[in-house]
DNA sequence: CTTGACCTTCCCATTATGGGAATCCCCATC
DNA sequence: GATGGGGATTCCCATAATGGGAAGGTCAAG
């Protein structure tokens, strides 16, 4: 099938599945017209990778995890670790942009918010330190 | 005093400084020898840069932040209302990404972790859906 | 006058995604 | 057979923020 039908029924974009391409992570085969063709296995490969996406494994994890995928003897350690690992930064950066977002919202607590100038926001910003 | 100094001085890297420099956010003097030259008032710039990007404010933020800031006559409500929208897309970031980290976790939770290939991660990746 | 530390600009890379141009292909309709 | 529309191809560019590194100019100490 062409690339159009394949990123309807994956639901990833045409450019997106190109670019995947680029990074080796499917690999259709080419009609003699130079178009790309989609098998059902290539449509399993985007919507794996649409899945992983959808988690914010970045690609170089999606590519381990396709990889892993694929091998019919992996261990599953293998991808628990991959997975933990990104639950792991994940949580850390939720929680680095929590305390970002309590610290503003503490800060916005106690700003006016009003038409004077007066700001604790901007004074906290303005620290020297 | 040179970026170098000025990069001690505000904990901004010289790099950093040139590039808030094209974006228009720190205008240093030159030199006759083509150096840029930092007075008090940019570093204090640049200490305000690197509060407000701490906080992961985006540069646009920033650039607005910076014309409050500038502004003797700034209503605290304008300061405010950005930092409030700014915690509302922390918040919703942080949130989404506590979600996928808890569907993983979970995921994870049911995955052996041993030799064996049986893995419900790649099978919940390998949805069609 | 050389050396080393510092400065300048410019280009490139990152991550994932999309926009857009120029060109080509295929199919249907007149 | 010509034409037109929709879809395909590749290539370049842009995003946000940061850094690496090259090629070359400047300055101060020895």
């Amino acid at each position: 099938m062409n690339i159009g039908e394949a990123a309807r029924l994956s639901g990833v974009s045409a450019k997106m599945i190109r670019h995947y391409e680029t990074q080796g992570l499917v690999t259709p085969q080419r009609l003699p017209n130079g178009y790309r063709d989609y098998a059902e296995a290539d449509l399993a490969v985007l919507r794996f990778i649409r899945h992983a996406r959808a988690l914010a494994f970045p690609l170089e994890d999606v590519r381990k995890l396709l990889a892993l995928w694929r091998d019919r003897n992996r261990a599953s350690a293998d991808v628990r670790q991959i997975a933990l690992a990104h639950v792991a930064a994940l949580e850390s950066k939720a929680q680095a942009m929590q305390a970002m977002a309590a610290s503003l919202r503490h800060l916005a607590a106690h700003c006016h918010g009003d038409a004077r100038p007066d700001c604790p926001i901007l004074d906290e910003l303005e620290k020297s330190s």
